[in-house]
RNA sequence: GCGCCCGUAGCUCAGUUGGAUAGAGCAUCGGACUUCUAAUCCGAGGGUCAGGGGUUCGAAUCCCUUCGGGCGUGCCA
């Protein structure tokens, strides 16, 4: 990438400068390189002179052109270098560095912008574990596409990612769940029965109930509620996660892996894990319940394990769950959780900490929740009454590519405000459409300069390009390494669709600049060349996001 | 009360972890198709970066504080 390239030569300069006892330091701090905002300073800017000017107690200008004439021959890589404002360093690039950009991608492909920061590593990505008790929210669309995205950068950045799905399907919900059907089975068959005050009002289970009858008929209306609950407990349960697994393939989410949460408590894994929690002094009982000491790594609370009723609680389930995942080698592994569950982080840190492993081997991404909107105007919700507005109808409505693209467009931190009107919109105002409308774009003028007999030979005249909207152009596609690696490092994916859009953006300018298929046969290479590595890197972030590049539209 | 997130243009949001004159999209107004896709492009207006203090060469960014919004603060999950 030409931005280490770039730190390596700063560095090597002020190594120089120091040597020659040009200036006095001791040690050479690390060299941060920027893309300037303003266009006029520059493709690249460092503010090293600055940094040091403290340090050498000399004027930053000075000490800016110390480095710059330590810098020794760059003919072959900058136009020039200037020094500029307070003591900003700037580079002009040479085109012939850009154009580098361009074979790169040729040669590369799908690989280009890949970087190997994670090689050797092993990550594992939790996200959506939703409960099986009913269709999935709006919310955990948004937890599947963050989680998925994720995972696609961090392998693109040669870690080794698991996609793993934790199923809640043990404990009050799924009773409460079972409950739910057999009173309206039992209702549809005529029963006067009333539905439970806490009990799940979704349409949803009367069709499962429904489902039951039209195969059984009234058949489990003859054994005892318990095993009725039990029986259709699960049915139900099969049911609704095969419509979550079709739901999360409809968005194109696929996992490596699904761990029951009953599985933990069918082979005494909860309680294994208290017990040995509890030889390493963690673990003391107390008014009936038994409890773990998350005060012994900075929480305000201790927190209960199992309840003086005998059950354990979803915490202690849950510390299980982390110790079989800690064991199973990874590196580092991520949870997505809803911002419901922030309280949740510490004492699970504390838990981590007390399984004997570092706090941030365990990290924990927070979404805030999504807001519906249609056409400006909050969709109403209620949990309570089961009336909501379901992932698959969000899907149905506007389609995995808008639905995944919202989802990625803010940052996790912020609330998302999703507007279904705007996302099924085939409008300017869709910023999907504007990204893969510049795809399909170049994918018909491909078309047509096939058609014209314009060929990709090997040797294209890189140099042919030299107008500004081609350099820009070719700046914005070298741009994409750094932005696929940040990704990576900071864990944000909302950078991506930002990206995407400034490609497109500078494709479309491009386009409207530079007529491709023409009168010079070399230029209509070249620019085609151009076309194809923008198409490429399109593709590529696009894929990223799980979004589709379209050749027509 | 305490903890976490947020507060930037009329609206929705970026802002590369402290850099140069704070940027996009939408909306508004004005322009551009006989030539490869006008789902596009160009131009204009629009700001007390919620308020106040501090840290330093330099703050939307870091610290303190006030205000406003969301979430959490269970022997729920």
């Amino acid at each position: 990438m030409i931005k280490d390239k770039l730190e390596q030569l700063v560095q090597q300069a002020i190594g120089a400068a120091k040597a020659e006892g040009k200036l006095p330091l001791l040690e050479i701090p690390p060299v941060v390189l920027e893309h300037p905002k303003e266009k006029a300073h520059g493709d690249w800017a460092t503010n090293a002179a600055l940094v040091l000017a403290g340090n050498v107690k000399m004027p930053p200008r000075a000490v800016a052109q110390i480095i710059v004439d330590s810098f020794g021959n760059t003919a072959t890589y900058f136009d020039k270098i200037e020094i500029a404002g307070p003591g900003f360093i700037n580079f002009y690039l040479s085109n012939r560095w850009l154009y580098d950009v361009l074979s790169q991608i040729r040669e590369q492909g799908e690989k280009y912008g890949h970087s190997t920061i994670g090689a050797g590593q092993k990550v594992q990505v939790e996200f959506v574990s939703a409960n099986p008790v009913g269709p999935m929210h709006i919310g955990h669309g948004r937890w599947a596409a963050v989680g998925d995205t994720l995972a696609n950068v961090l392998s693109a950045n040669g870690y080794t990612v698991q996609r793993e799905f934790y199923i809640n399907d043990y404990g009050n919900q799924m009773n409460i769940f079972a409950k739910s059907v057999a009173v309206r089975y039992a209702q549809l068959l005529g029963r006067d029965v009333p539905f439970p005050e806490e009990g799940y009002r979704g349409e949803y289970i009367k069709d499962i109930a429904r489902e039951i009858i039209a195969e059984d008929n009234d058949k489990y209306m003859s054994v005892s509620e318990q095993d009725r609950e039990a029986i259709f407990k699960e049915r139900a349960y099969m049911q609704v996660l095969d419509h979550i697994k079709h739901t999360l393939a409809n968005m194109g989410v696929v996992f490596d892996f699904w761990f029951s949460e009953r599985v933990l408590h069918e082979l005494s894994t909860v309680t294994k894990t208290i017990e040995e929690l509890r030889e390493h002094g963690y673990v003391y009982d107390s008014e009936g319940a038994v409890w773990f000491k998350a005060t012994e790594f900075g929480e305000d609370k201790d927190r209960v394990l199992i309840r003086a009723n005998g059950e354990p609680t979803y915490f202690a389930a849950d510390i299980a769950y982390h110790k079989n995942k800690l064991e199973r080698g990874f590196d580092k592994i991520i949870n997505i959780w809803g911002a419901d569950h922030h309280g949740y982080i510490g004492r699970m840190k504390a838990a981590v900490q007390a399984l004997g492993y570092p706090a941030d081997r365990l990290e924990i991404i927070i979404g805030q929740l999504v807001n519906l909107l249609r056409g400006g105007e909050p969709v109403r919700m209620s949990k309570r009454t089961g009336e909501m507005v379901t992932l698959d109808e969000l899907l149905e409505e506007v389609g995995k590519d808008a639905a995944r693209f919202f989802f990625l467009m803010r940052s996790t931190d912020s609330q998302l405000d999703f507007d279904i009107r705007l996302a099924k919109e085939q409008s300017n105002e869709n910023p999907v459409y504007y990204v893969q409308y510049a795809h399909a774009r170049i994918s018909s003028i491909v078309r047509f300069a096939e058609a014209e007999g314009v060929s990709l030979h090997e040797d294209v005249k890189y140099s042919l390009l030299k107008t500004e909207p081609e350099l820009d152009l070719i700046r914005k596609l070298a741009e994409w390494p750094e932005v696929l690696e940040r990704a990576a490092r900071q864990r944000a994916l909302h950078p991506l669709t930002v990206y995407s859009q400034e490609l497109a953006a500078a494709f479309h300018f491009f386009y409207t600049k530079c007529r491709v298929v023409g009168e010079d046969k070399d230029l209509s290479t070249a620019r085609m060349s151009l076309c194809e590595a923008t198409k490429t890197v399109l593709r590529n972030a696009l894929g990223m996001l799980g979004v589709t590049a379209p050749e027509r539209m």
